[in-house]
DNA sequence: CACTCCCGCCAATTA
DNA sequence: TAATTGGCGGGAGTG
């Protein structure tokens, strides 16, 4: 392309043509580059005329316009082609300009071709999605900008809300670290996890109300007198004493962006009008809002809403109301993370978990002041690129809250709900995914590291399919993305010599062998209706099979009914997949089984194909869910979906167990995208009938489990395994009973970080054998958690860090000689302050805030389940 | 004319 | 104090 671009080029502008560029941008950008668009980027290579940025800045100053127009078009040119369906005109355009003089050239590039969403996609296009963990990509702001042709401003814009998904953080002046899209799905887990606090209500009462008015006018008196809800939000008003350190802050564009991706995950239709989010991004009372402002407020979420449609998160839509049609965006991101969490927590969260959560992602999102946060630096601690942060001027922000938010968000929903077309936006429609496929094999991030001494039973072939780069890259398959469909047909990418396989960070699977011992016990009635919820695809093998599966692909008959079943497992796989983000509505008395059946009405079936239509590909996660299959899922499956058994999920299980005799099994969730952010383990042992085969069911917690941040899996191979079993589970709402043990690895290590955790035990990494056999665990397994963890399930969200922590069980290697990292890259102190749960961090502003909204927020949770459990969609 | 949103002034923050 | 960041809104491009 290179060549094709330059003889293309080289015409118009000699001087630009130099090859230093591209030795610069590989420098700077790892080898991956992403899909094709990225090619575009590559243009943009040749042209930069000169390798340093100062010279690009002395022509164009020596001839302005021309030179930045033509470097311009020659760098937009690419991507509008691909992109925009106005290629024609824009292929014109270009020959012209090529051919012809300058002059033509003066023909200001059209405002298309300047615009934001373009850049960054030129942006993007500079750096890999999923960058291996040893590149450091570092981003210079100058650099960039006079690679770009553009003002330094503009960068800003990006990098701002690059910055606000923890895309890249800044790590000096001038300086930001690129991260890729690792960590993206916990981050966007972590904003559903504040939007849901601080809009979830909202949610719910536009179910109720149908009436948008209504909500404008009596619901927002309502929702102010929860002061409590105040507390939680950190966002400091202008009104704040703090307000002139905070103001700024408050009105960054870091900040609403954050917000702006909150909305989208909190509303249930992903659809968010322009006006709404305009309305509630502004402090102040939406009546009060003077026009002017709104404007601005507008304004400025069209910057945002740019470059996030860049990044293939959202995308224009129109929404058409009585009013008339109004622009808006939909999310069109990976959305299932967000669900799992809260089905994971269980829709019954106890009182201290939401509000815990709340406050730890509140922190992070909103207040830079407390803690070290200032730049968002909590998501980014983890990240080896981290640097110096700026200095947080102002203290706490005030505690205030917009209580409009939360209803404008409530208007959203309604109006979401209400009933409103959409129309996709021509424009946008075009915009091509701009995910790059990464699943590379050899790919160090998504490589297990092998254990010198390789313990467990790794992952079966079967596995590797499974993992997938972030949820959007399981969706390879999709025809988009031919590439990564071949790739990922394959089974599992075993890393030659390993014994492990190689999964994008963002997959989930697992296993070990546990031992079985009280097993039937646990499963319990509870089962049925968290299996609902539960992990879809588990399977339980015998030991012979994991051992198997350790040194060899899956292809191996390990058992016997694995293998074969393609079809029939595919489909209740597929169901399957979608992961426990999923919201499944938690319903009480529904049994899994129903929704383990393909095609089900179930409701939480239905979520989930709302989700998968979400997605950017949709076909994706279908086939990431057949290869992620393994011979044990296919089996389970395989048995869920037989017609012949429909036993309640429970009894399958146990039935399952039965049969087999128990020994080291595995389960492991697929990691569809709501998964992708937690990884969960479950030690065979568990009780099976806590994760009911059902696929769509979120297991029950009971089951003492390990979750481990999909970014920790990635890095190396995660021993867990508590092999007792918990006695209680019976915990209705599914969500994870206090019985259940649960580990958290915290992302916050380092993903190169080896973390192991033993509900039981702890293991050193490399010994291992059999950690899970070896380690007892306590009787109780409450024991381990955080007071708050056992009291409330909903604590344990999967997706939250925060509960991480505990000590005790959990090891933190935290830099095993192994790890190249970088000890800045390591921070230990800042992901616990992340993380930890309220108690720990000792925040008292949190706490307090955390305490008051607990009661309020399990009935807003409530509430939403109930909802989604009803209307699919 | 309504939407979008580029552009760049200039203030807040940093170094 | 100089440089870096980034809020902000005028007003132009687009349909």
């Amino acid at each position: 392309e290179n060549i094709f671009d330059r003889s293309r080029m080289a015409p118009k502008t000699p001087i630009k043509n130099e090859p230093i560029d591209l030795s610069k941008q590989k420098g700077c950008t790892p080898e991956r580059n992403p899909i094709t668009p990225v090619k575009i980027i590559d243009r943009p290579q040749p042209d930069p005329w000169t390798p340093t940025a100062n010279l690009k800045m002395l022509v164009s100053a020596a001839s302005p316009d021309m030179r930045d127009r033509e470097k311009k078009k020659e760098l937009f040119r690419p991507i509008e082609n691909s992109e925009q369906s106005d290629t024609p005109d824009s292929l014109q355009y270009d020959i012209v300009d090529d051919t012809t003089v300058d002059e033509f050239e003066k023909q200001r590039p059209s405002r298309k071709q300047k615009s934001l969403g373009l850049l960054c996609q030129k942006f993007l296009a500079r750096y890999p999605n999923y960058p291996l963990s040893t590149e450091k990509t570092t981003i210079s702001l100058d650099e960039v900008a006079s690679v770009l042709g553009v003002e330094r401003r503009r960068i800003y814009d990006i990098v701002n809300v690059l910055e606000s998904l923890h895309l890249v953080s800044r790590v000096a002046k001038n300086q930001y670290c690129w991260h890729g899209r690792h960590n993206l799905s916990q981050t966007l887990k972590m904003l559903q996890e504040a939007g849901e606090l601080q809009y979830g209500e909202l949610m719910t009462f536009q179910h109720k109300e149908q009436d948008l008015e209504y909500k404008f006018g009596e619901r927002k008196k309502e929702t102010i007198p929860h002061s409590q809800d105040r507390s939680l939000l950190d966002f400091s008003e202008p009104d704040c004493s703090s307000a002139s350190a905070n103001s700024r802050k408050d009105k960054s564009l870091r900040i609403m962006s954050q917000k702006f991706v909150m909305l989208f995950l909190v509303s249930k239709t992903k659809i968010v009008t322009l006006d709404i989010a305009a309305k509630i991004l502004i402090e102040e009372t939406q009546d009060t809002v003077d026009h002017s402002k709104f404007k601005t407020k507008v304004r400025r979420l069209y910057d945002i809403a740019n470059v996030l449609t860049s990044l293939g998160l959202i995308k224009k839509v129109h929404v058409t109301e009585e009013r008339g049609r109004k622009p808006a965006f939909k999310w069109i991101g990976p959305v299932e993370f967000s669900r799992k969490t809260d089905e994971l927590r269980g829709d019954k969260p106890t009182s201290d978990s939401l509000p815990e959560r709340g406050a730890c992602a509140q922190y992070q999102i909103c207040a830079a002041g407390k803690q070290r946060f200032t730049r968002h630096a909590s998501f980014n601690g983890a990240q080896p690129c981290e640097g110096p942060r700026r200095k947080v001027s102002s203290e706490p922000n005030s505690p205030h809250q917009e209580r409009q938010d939360e209803y404008c968000s409530k208007m959203i929903n309604l109006a979401a709900v209400c009933g409103q077309k959409i129309e996709e936006d021509t424009r946008n429609s075009s915009v091509t995914s701009p995910f790059s496929l990464l699943p590379v094999p050899g790919d160090s991030d998504f490589c297990v590291n092998p254990l010198p001494q390789a313990v467990f039973p790794v992952v079966p072939a079967e596995v590797p399919s499974l993992s997938l780069p972030i949820g959007i890259s399981s969706q390879a398959p999709h025809p988009s993305m031919p590439a990564a469909s071949k790739t990922e047909n394959g089974k599992a990418t075993l890393v030659p010599n390993q014994p492990f396989l190689c999964f994008p960070s963002s997959s989930l699977f697992m296993l070990c062998g546990g031992l079985q011992e009280n097993n039937l016990s646990e499963t319990l009635p509870t089962a049925g209706d968290k299996g609902n919820r539960s992990a879809e695809a588990q399977a339980v093998v015998p030991p012979a099979v994991c051992q198997k599966r350790s040194s060899h692909k899956c292809t191996s008959p390990s058992s016997p009914a694995d293998d074969e079943e393609p079809a029939a497992k595919k489909l209740t796989v597929e169901q399957s997949d979608l992961p426990l983000s999923l919201v499944v509505p938690k319903e009480p008395s529904e049994s899994p089984k129903a929704e383990s059946t393909p095609g089900n009405g179930c409701p939480s079936a239905v979520h989930l194909e709302t989700y998968r239509l979400d997605l950017a590909s949709p076909a994706a996660p279908e086939a990431a869910s057949k290869e992620s299959l393994d011979c044990q899922e296919q089996e389970k499956q395989s048995q869920n979906a037989d017609p012949d058994e429909p036993p309640p999920g429970n009894e399958h299980i146990s039935k399952e167990n039965a049969n087999q005799p128990f020994q080291p099994q595995y389960l492991y969730v697929q990691p569809t995208a709501g998964l992708s952010s937690f990884n969960f383990l479950f030690s065979a042992s568990q009780a099976p009938g806590a994760i009911s085969l059902a696929a769509n069911q979120l297991p029950s917690l009971s089951v003492p489990c390990v979750m481990v941040p999909s970014a920790a899996l990635a890095s190396f191979p995660l021993v867990c395994s508590p092999s007792f079993t918990s006695p209680l589970s019976p915990v209705p709402d599914g969500s994870f009973s206090a019985a259940a043990s649960m580990n958290f690895s915290m992302s916050s290590l380092a993903s190169t970080t080896p973390v192991f955790i033993s509900t039981t035990a702890m293991v050193t990494p490399k010994v291992s054998p059999a950690p899970s056999v070896d380690l007892q665990q306590p009787a109780h397994p409450a024991l381990h958690l955080s007071p708050v963890l056992t009291r409330s399930c909903s604590a344990v969200k999967l997706d939250s860090p925060v509960c991480v922590g505990h000590p005790v069980t959990l090891l933190k290697l935290q830099q095993p000689s192994s790890t190249p990292l970088t000890p800045k890259s390591i921070r230990p102190a800042h992901h616990e302050a992340f993380f930890k749960t309220p108690g720990s961090l000792g925040d008292p502003v949190a706490w307090k805030k955390n305490e008051g909204n607990q009661t309020r927020n399990a009935s807003s949770v409530q509430r939403r389940l109930e909802i989604s459990g009803t209307s699919p969609d």
